[in-house]
DNA sequence: ATAAATCGTTTCGGAGCCGTATCATTTCAG
DNA sequence: CTGAAATGATACGGCTCCGAAACGATTTAT
């Protein structure tokens, strides 16, 4: 039960960060894509797509897609997994790394500047 | 200066908000679509098109579809300004309202259950 | 009264993402 | 060794969105 925080300001925050995704990334990455990202830098490896696919309730080609996406951006990698070729594993980048963390930093500032 | 928050716990709150938004909607909105539901409902009247526009640096088609699709959730509303019919003034509605606070509940409660 | 300017919408071609169904590859069971 | 199961990728038709350009309606300037 670490931070607290009042609706105005949870709003507030949301909108300035949207703000800032909208207006740094020409291309913005959907809520979804998003989840997908933090998803695998934030809970302990292995990520597969099924795994990513069940945990986020979507289909399979979603994953996929995604991960052409954020791999075309540099920001996830596939790798198979060598001891069960069938599996494909998702793993962080330094882009991707870099990407969320700035994104968490952003975040950090804007709670910091807000009112009351 | 109110709210101080790690940036480990701000990823986790990005994830888990964004998380909620995949699962619980079947058709999620935009960055930009937020970032202009949540403007409208934050800032003063009056909000015209040209004015989000400018204020998201988007195009002014990007508003007027953005307007569309909201509008077709009933989540914001177009109206003419009666005092220059050129203008059309973006307005709350009820069920907006209370999507936004939803929005601002959801985060205030994850907030609080985010660990140490 | 006519021309210019302003505002929002529509059109156009192009691109991304959706879910369903199907496919190729790999593994495992009999 | 052969057939079933599991996994991720692909094909398909449909929908949404994009930016640039053109458009109709309205207001303002000359």
């Amino acid at each position: 039960m670490a931070v607290e925080i009042r609706p105005s300001q949870a709003l507030k925050l949301l909108h300035d960060l949207n703000y800032e995704m909208v207006r740094d990334d020409d291309r913005d990455l959907s809520a979804r894509q998003i989840t997908i990202l933090l998803t695998v830098y934030l809970e302990p490896p292995p990520h597969t797509v099924r795994g990513l696919a069940a945990k986020l309730s979507v289909t399979k080609p979603v994953i996929t897609r995604a991960l052409d996406t954020l791999g075309r951006m540099e920001l996830l990698q596939r790798r198979r997994d060598p001891s069960d070729r069938r599996n494909v594993l998702v793993q962080r980048t330094v882009k991707g790394a870099l990407y969320v963390e700035r994104l968490a930093d952003l975040m950090v500032a804007k709670a910091k500047e807000l009112p009351l």
